[in-house]
DNA sequence: CATGAATGAGAGTTCATTCAT
DNA sequence: GATGAATGAACTCTCATTCAT
């Protein structure tokens, strides 16, 4: 029942999806898991060999669903000021979410699965988004609305400080103003650097 | 003997402090730590509780050592340019030193450990390199070397893009290079901002 | 199965008590239980968590089985007289039997877990025995066969005297004919007093 | 330095009583001990091998005062029937004041340490205890004051009596009322029996 | 005599993983 | 497929006991 079984498997990993929000990635054993989803340890056995295979699936759902919110999110008549603001927003809110977001069993599991430049799935995740924020700022400068000299170095810097600043309120208590201060300040650097 | 007794302890630290770099926080377990040292088990409780209480003693070694370093290294000569770049080559070197350094141990202790605001190391570093940074910029602004309106703002930036390399480089493969660019990138902005 | 878990839960108490009964209560180490029921470790945690959980099981049949064999042995025609001197006769068996008794690890028991006034074994069986040995007395008393103006006062003094025999088989070696004495008067205390 | 090592010795004793009243007997440590005296673990072994022979020392100790202190409570008027209510008196106090008596810690030492019938402490005091009540009996018959054809099966009935209260008040909760009324019990049987 | 650092055996406990049903 | 009892390795932590100083 191959139908079943998937649907079986995407029950577990919504589930485990939970419980790695929670209690970050080592910290999971298979029993956490099991007890979350009401199975029995070997049903568990059946479908992953051990928290690192249910948690890439997990990683896996994440990202598929992030990118289709993302896109839903913006309006049509936006300008690529207004784009970049929306994501940096969606950042923000991300960034923020401590207790409920993946963020902290993610770089948990990256440290411990030293996965090869490839396939590592954070950065293909910062990649993409380098990506796209080097061409809405190339379309803002187009359009007038920005100025910037170095596209894709701005892009790499934005998303390096959003990165600094995910780890900063993983680790250490940040306020939000701190995060605004941020985000104006690397949006500023668009519009200003006359 | 009391002495006898802070030796030992001492070395015990060093000797944890290999351990942590090479596992990280969380895998080192307080037999690693006796093994390490050739000591037996109940001599390590004699000194420590627990992996925690090892680790804490490791950052504020680190941390000495870390402050003297920089200090002795510094040219009377040099120019505030001249010693943002020491120190951002200091940070990009001990960034790019994955295996032998506290950073991957150091992210994990603060996942488990949430540290209340006043106390936390990490905050408190971070808020000191920012003031460094920032009385550098402004004396090199002053000194027509740097060009900058916000000194504390810029600050924190690069601040907050060295975090986000940090825990890029720990978590994924970061070439030299690309730490090369995201330095160039900040100190251009002090520079240029024409 | 439930089925089968109950029948290795039932084994493991029934292994243990002899493990109670031999070496007490403080000194029986989960290990201890392990081996003599001859499955691992964590099979045994399966049903408890430590061995005062197994102990307060051990408790329970133990007094589920006391009261079985006692009522069995009441022949029908039995006076009030025989049925007291049936009681002592158990209690006096029961109290010289050392090695294999659980009085010792009941004592210990109680020592370290002051159970609350209400829930207190002891005491309940205590009480229980009070309370039957007065009512015996009573039919006794209206039948001719005893004289006694304080059933429930003598009741009572028989209790602690066999409660002091108990302690006292424990901790001290106590013939056999010393325990034959104590009854004897108590017993006697009951006929003549005229 | 005799003189010096009685002293130290004398004052171990003193200091671990202190410890076996509070925890008991199997509870406490060497360590216990040591910390309670502030000497070194080293310093301790000088003088005892382990716990068991420094709590038979405590009751070498708690014996020698208790005699005293009895004895030089009894007023010199007073009968027979006085000094029994005083003895019996004493024995409600000290068996009421659970966490500051060496009861449980005396049990729990019986009951590892099976100490061969002549040298056994607990029952030389049992004996003891029960020849001066049995004298104080006959006293008081020869004067008028009590009426007793069996002075030694009285005083033994008497002594069971207490430890079986002693134990009662060690393993569950047992009201002051309760004790008195065991004790009054007692004595009417020496009055009353007309 | 006295100290207290050091040892190592052993108790308690948890968990990934297997396997008969 | 699915179950969950069972296993045993591994970890934490404590303590009696020793021994160099």
């Amino acid at each position: 029942m191959s139908e079943k079984s998937a649907q079986k498997k995407k029950y577990i990993v919504e589930t485990a999806r939970k419980v790695f929000r929670e209690k970050g990635y080592k910290q999971v054993t298979m029993k956490d898991i099991v007890d979350a989803c009401g199975i029995s340890r070997g049903g568990l056995y059946l479908y992953f060999q051990n928290t690192g295979e249910v948690f890439e699936e997990v990683l896996r759902l994440e990202q598929e669903e992030a990118d289709d919110v993302f896109e839903q999110n913006i309006p049509k008549e936006a300008t690529p000021a207004d784009i970049l603001a929306l994501f940096l927003k969606e950042q923000k809110r991300e960034l923020l979410s401590r207790e409920c977001s993946l963020n902290k069993a993610t770089y948990e599991y990256f440290f411990e699965n030293q996965v090869s430049s490839k396939e590592n799935l954070l950065k293909r995740q910062f990649e993409a988004a380098v990506h796209v924020i080097e061409k809405l700022i190339q379309e803002g400068t187009a359009e007038g609305e920005f100025y910037c000299e170095d596209p894709r170095g701005a892009a790499r810097n934005i998303m390096y400080v959003l990165e600094g600043l995910k780890i900063a309120s993983q680790t250490r208590e940040i306020p939000e103003a701190a995060v605004d201060r941020e985000i104006l300040y690397v949006m500023q650097g668009l519009f200003l650097e006359e």
